[in-house]
DNA sequence: CAATTAAATTTGTGATCACATAAATCTGAA
DNA sequence: TTCAGATTTATGTGATCACAAATTTAATTG
């Protein structure tokens, strides 16, 4: 039930329902939750080993601030673990796979959560055609780190853009097999998202706590 | 302090103290350091999430079995995010650096442990050039997943033998700046390992532990 | 008035206890 | 003798309590 609790607070950190930098209070979060520390602490435990927060000296745990030498560091190895899910997934799909992935593809958000949740999906589902166990949780983590920021993100490219150009690209490529060109196309998307990241950061008020040097 | 037990556990766990598919009992862990049952579990939960141990149904957790396939899909996993490390680290290693890591080579274990304990040396100094913050805890996570099977492995190439051509390799690489050729170093060591692991696994006996299909 | 120190509050941690669930063992019947 | 069911044991989990460390606040002094 911990894990319930971890299931939760993971959610609530990928739609940055936490500020960055924001220390987690246990206490608070167990009487939010009805619980006790105990099962709360459980669950800080596992999102920081999952890199998801960051521990403090001081032993509390926060969601990490990205600077931009970090946000760089997540993009290339993203590129690299991402990349090589779509190529393994390349070998995998079915037909029906690309189907539910153009259903995907197709949703029209009503609003910025619905959009993310979706573009998540997607990723996620074609990742999981790798048929690699070791893969997901290493990308679970990676966006994990982004989560925070990824909201931050939404409001720009909600509604769509170029980055269902990149999508549309993975799909072409997965129906001819070619996973040269899949691994093209999440590397476009992929740069795509760490340029969001870093155009918008700084031109945004109130938003002092990405720290200081990002961008 | 249950971080401080996470770290003996992680330990126990890479130098194959744990059998894989044994099952941690808290209380006995607990009793085996002296404190409460309450920081082991935090301690397990850690490891859980770093895929160093494997939760069951039943709610207890375990040394993961390493089946076949899982094997190979750590070892495309391990190509791919060491690739990448040593890639990045030829672009920042200096003439220090390289001298560290030969003055690693050039130690003349006593035992199996040390010998381990060198060889994991030497890829983490060179790992931790790469400069990435991104990469370092997910490398651990695969040691962490190979580590009980590693010890195994140790028997056969104690002494030397071919991983150390392929080490050597790998610093001629450095001193070129040679990325590619580095990258090619670190795949040829880890197929080696991976293969030593499917080549050894079924010859011994009492290893039945190894579960029903490796190799 | 500012700075330093001391006190009080906040916050994370470990220990003990009670409970639920799963596993192992024992007993009884076919 | 073997299999099924019940009892007992073991094991993981959550809650409450007591403690230590750190941060904040307040007070005192230069």
């Amino acid at each position: 039930m911990q894990t319930q609790i971890a299931a939760k607070l993971r959610e609530a950190i990928v739609q940055g329902r936490f500020l960055p930098g924001e220390a987690l209070k246990i206490r608070d979060i167990a009487e939010a939750f009805g619980t006790s520390t105990q099962p709360v602490r459980g669950a800080i435990k596992h999102l920081v080993a999952e890199q998801a927060l960051e521990a403090l000296p001081n032993r509390s745990a926060r969601v990490p601030l990205l600077r931009a030498e970090k946000l760089e560091d997540l993009t290339q190895v993203r590129i690299a673990v991402e990349g090589l899910a779509v190529a393994l997934a390349v070998k995998n799909v079915g037909a029906k796979d690309i189907a539910r992935l153009k259903k995907i593809l197709n949703l029209r958000p009503r609003d910025e959560a619905e959009h993310l949740a979706n573009h998540r999906d997607f990723h996620f589902s074609l990742y999981r055609l790798s048929g690699s166990t070791t893969l997901m949780p290493i990308i679970e983590s990676l966006w994990l780190q982004l989560g925070p920021y990824l909201r931050q993100a939404t409001h720009v490219v909600i509604g769509q853009s170029m980055e269902d150009q990149y999508h549309l690209a993975l799909i072409d490529a997965l129906e001819r097999g070619d996973d040269r060109a899949a691994r093209k196309a999440v590397e476009s998307d992929i740069r795509g998202s760490a340029q969001l990241f870093s155009s918008l950061a700084p031109e945004r008020s109130g938003m002092e706590w990405l720290g200081p040097s990002l961008s």
